[in-house]
DNA sequence: CGAAAACTCTCATGTAACATGAGAGTTTTA
DNA sequence: TAAAACTCTCATGTTACATGAGAGTTTTCG
């Protein structure tokens, strides 16, 4: 009385495919009303849509086909609670992940732009920029002498140790270096402090948090790592032939940090900045 | 000069599996810088580590090693650039999705909650019920005569019309079926309507959008659905004896369907309701 | 009734990004 | 010089299927 079907007709009926019906059947989801023992074919019960529907929903849910299993296993509804409270944990924390990641793209996105509308290199400006909040650690080792490798060292330590504490990733915020005022003035190229350019999070992590000071700044834009100091000494001189004062530390920011690309191309970008202040 | 490490000395110092380097060696994502071509053995420049984040960085944001793999093939910004775009999207798809999947996991918990807390079979209420919201579907067959099996069939029809518009899927909403309120107080058991209990979502998906009235309805709770009969002659029996009058169609309302396990258990359970008045 | 068409079977392989382990060879340390 | 520590390749497992090969079965049509 009961009208047997075919997988074929059974998968159309349901909108599954026959390999996932297949599945069903070997892990025992779902076993076939009938199987033929001779050819081996599979008969569906039409009221095993049913089942079959629960597992689609269960699997929409998210849970795992091995869940799915235990659930229908156990017939017990308490466990589907369960299964489906440690679920909306997974879920929760996927949307965290999730969330975490996409202002991760953007911000990347934004640092491309930036970088793709940045000024030739050597072009010099003057520039208001804001308040902003760094989170340092103090220099061991004197890159400009020690060479790249040294800072390459220094970055590295500071990433681990941000590392250890859950901090997302480095590569995502620009990077910054800085010379002391009173070093800077009198032509002494000694790092003082390695840093990240912070967001809100960013207080979360560290002890080792500074302010810099919003205000008005010579800022030059350069696209080699071993032009700084040259560059820096164009800036210093620019600032005292139209009469701007040295108001506080030289800092080297490293707009964008695509230096994987062994430097082909332009990708790297630093904008270095001597806050100044005018004679009134 | 420049000094190599083993591989083991680059996985920790950079808190990744030796695997994960092999396998990447294998991609040409990352190749050591020297191979001993005697041995196999593989030997990192620290320097390399620089390639490496970028790697994990890429991973962070989503893309996959095929991707990474074509952006430090290609050397091009641009192309980071477009697979950050497209990974956006894929991430706002993904959260819709998600928090799609958390409505769900939470309002299937919520009917389980429910259906926990749920009177003994047999209780008899009068409660006042907001206004609901139904889609619903003409009943072609009157399944009291022709049984569960016609039953099931409509629902499958509905459920099928749905999918077809891109319905989420049917398990998750509470199931209903109504019978005129002529026919019921003449006691014929003619199935009407068969519809789903909707939320806000439901406008989207079809024409066949009604509402219930809110008010005062006489219910009683039964968990077994060959016994919908006697109760609804139950209830109806109960509203003449205290003088209610009807005032609409009755409703056989399936709170929570959990149908899959055989009935071994207590896992079905519905709620009928016939609207009712008050003489003043 | 027989042939062709349509259907189904099992088994193998591929997917993504690794993790894990076996068995053999290499380097470092004591 | 032997043991310990390290590394190699290759195979397999993970998830929920999709795809395809080659062989057998059922249905349909003339």
């Amino acid at each position: 009385m009961t009208d047997l079907i075919p997988i074929g007709k059974m998968a159309a009926a349901n909108r599954v495919t026959i390999a996932t019906l297949r599945l069903y059947d070997q892990m025992g989801l779902l076993r076939p009303a009938y199987t033929d023992p001779d050819s081996g074919y599979r008969y569906y019960d039409i009221k095993q849509t049913s089942r079959l529907d629960f597992i689609r929903y269960m699997r929409e849910l998210g849970l795992s086909l091995a869940d799915i299993q235990s659930i229908l296993e156990k017939e017990d509804i308490t466990l589907i609670e369960e299964k489906l409270i440690e679920k909306n944990n997974q879920i929760h924390q996927q949307l965290r992940e999730l969330k975490a990641m996409h202002e991760a793209v953007e911000r990347t996105i934004q640092s491309i732009e930036r970088y793709r509308k940045s000024p030739a290199s050597g072009t010099i400006s003057l520039e208001f920029i804001d308040q902003r909040t760094i989170l340092y650690a103090p220099c061991k080792v004197n890159f400009y002498e020690a060479g790249i490798e040294a800072y390459e060292k220094t970055i590295q330590e500071l990433r681990s140790g941000l590392m250890e504490k859950g901090f997302p990733q480095l590569l995502s915020y620009s990077l910054g270096t800085s010379i002391r005022k009173s070093d800077f003035e009198e032509g002494r190229f000694v790092a003082d402090r390695v840093f990240i350019f912070g967001d809100q999070h960013l207080k979360d992590y560290s002890s080792y948090i500074s302010v810099l000071d919003s205000g008005m700044y010579a800022c030059i834009y350069l696209d080699n790592f071993n032009d700084e100091i040259s560059c820096a000494l164009r800036l210093k001189e620019y600032c005292r032939e139209y009469g701007y004062a040295l108001d506080g530390d030289y800092i080297c920011e490293e707009l964008t940090e695509f230096n994987v690309f062994d430097m082909k191309q332009r990708n790297m970008f630093l904008r270095l900045q001597i806050p100044v202040k005018f004679r009134k």
